[in-house]
DNA sequence: AATTTAATGTAACTTTGTATCATTTCGTCG
DNA sequence: CGACGAAATGATACAAAGTTACATTAAATT
């Protein structure tokens, strides 16, 4: 077509592209911002996403229904989002050891998790630094 | 119209179906199941659904764009669902010490903590014992 | 080159949620 | 009682999010 290399898949388009936000996209915010590299259905943003969530590169944040990159893929535990309500701005925090409490609460009604979600909303330092 | 009583608000009927659900229902869902009764409108479901939800009566789940009744409002802590994949029953857990964790690593990153999201999806101790 | 497989596209459609404006219901006040 | 204003409901259209089914193109594989 046009100029754009044809040589990356648009998985990877989509990968890179929410690499450089700092607030999680829709995948119709995706779509839209991606159109001038040749990605023009939803589908394609949507069969994107679901590989790059399956692989654990990219997180769908449910509160928003938005996506966002992972943090740091080497980390197995449950991703922590903090998300502003002011600037939209959304953190992962690793480490947060709150997959162990969930395991223990689990432990104790008999629930087998698979995977959590915890997502924090609230207001960021920045924002509240602003006020 | 009909002859069914005009006592009750709308909200009212939401939280009566909620209430008698083990699964969290969607807004679609419970237009169709409250037909019946006389609810024909989306705007009206939202509606209760709204001051239900504010007034802590309703939880709203994120991952599954549904509802389900709070298990206990006198409970002021984030309630953590446990949602069964299998059978879709969602079940709240109160007083389960995460809202304390959340703060505390809120405190430590600088974030400050409104409403939080948790959500624990994997299989209930019932279809664990099925299977 | 022929064949097969992965990636992408088109289009229609479902589900979820919101906005706007009209209508009905109901309490209350004169 | 009847008028009046507020709260609740409705109809309608629309926007946003997500899926399904099937056709087409691009890349590998042999």
């Amino acid at each position: 077509m046009a100029e754009s290399s044809k040589r990356k898949t648009h998985a990877e388009r989509v990968f890179e592209h929410l690499r450089h936000q700092t607030k999680a996209l829709s995948a119709y915010q995706i779509l839209d911002d991606l159109r001038d590299q040749g990605v023009t259905a939803a589908t394609t943003v949507y069969r994107a996403l679901d590989q790059l969530v399956a692989s654990g590169r990219v997180h769908r944040v449910e509160s928003l229904n938005a996506f966002t990159v992972c943090a740091d893929p080497r980390h197995t535990e449950t991703p922590v989002f903090e998300i502003c309500k002011e600037c939209g701005d959304v953190t992962e925090r690793v480490g947060t050891g709150l997959t162990e409490n969930i395991a223990i609460l689990s432990r104790r009604s008999g629930f087998q998790p698979e995977h959590s979600v915890i997502e924090i909303r609230g207001r960021c330092g920045a924002c509240r630094a602003d006020a």
